[in-house]
DNA sequence: CGATTGACGTACG
DNA sequence: TCGTACGCCAATC
């Protein structure tokens, strides 16, 4: 029996924040994907915000989670202020063969990494 | 203990 | 069609 005797007992899954973590572990070198996507695909498409969030924890985990491929809807590296240094995000997004400029995806349409998609669910 | 924020996105006016 | 408000769940103040 787990140790949480909360009032949810659903808990079919595992929580919101580790599917987050999942998701983002799958997204394979040189692509990238958007919270509201990976939110979309764990059935929650509003709670993009949570999924940043969760990228919050993301920095203690372990393994690491390579939040530097999740960025907002409109390709932009919105999240690099809280990476270290903040150019790390885009450093590393290069280093996969995905061109950033201006802290905005280069075909960002082209690298686009939809889980809901490429997951075939 | 209660209110606000937070790496966003969708819905509504 | 564009702009504004709300929602998601958890953590922080």
């Amino acid at each position: 029996m787990p140790t949480s005797n909360t009032l949810q007992d659903h808990n079919e899954e595992v929580s919101f924040f580790d599917m987050v973590y999942q998701v983002v572990r799958l997204i394979p070198e040189g692509r990238v994907t958007s919270y509201g996507a990976i939110g979309s695909y764990l059935g929650a498409a509003r709670s993009a915000r949570m999924v940043g969030w969760a990228m919050n924890n993301a920095h203690h985990l372990d393994p690491p989670v390579p939040a530097h491929r999740v960025v907002n809807r409109a390709g932009q590296l919105t999240g690099r202020a809280h990476f270290n240094p903040p150019e790390r995000m885009q450093e590393l997004l290069e280093a996969e063969g995905v061109n950033v400029t201006e802290h905005q995806i280069d075909h960002f349409d082209t690298v686009f990494w939809d889980p809901s998609v490429e997951l075939s669910l």
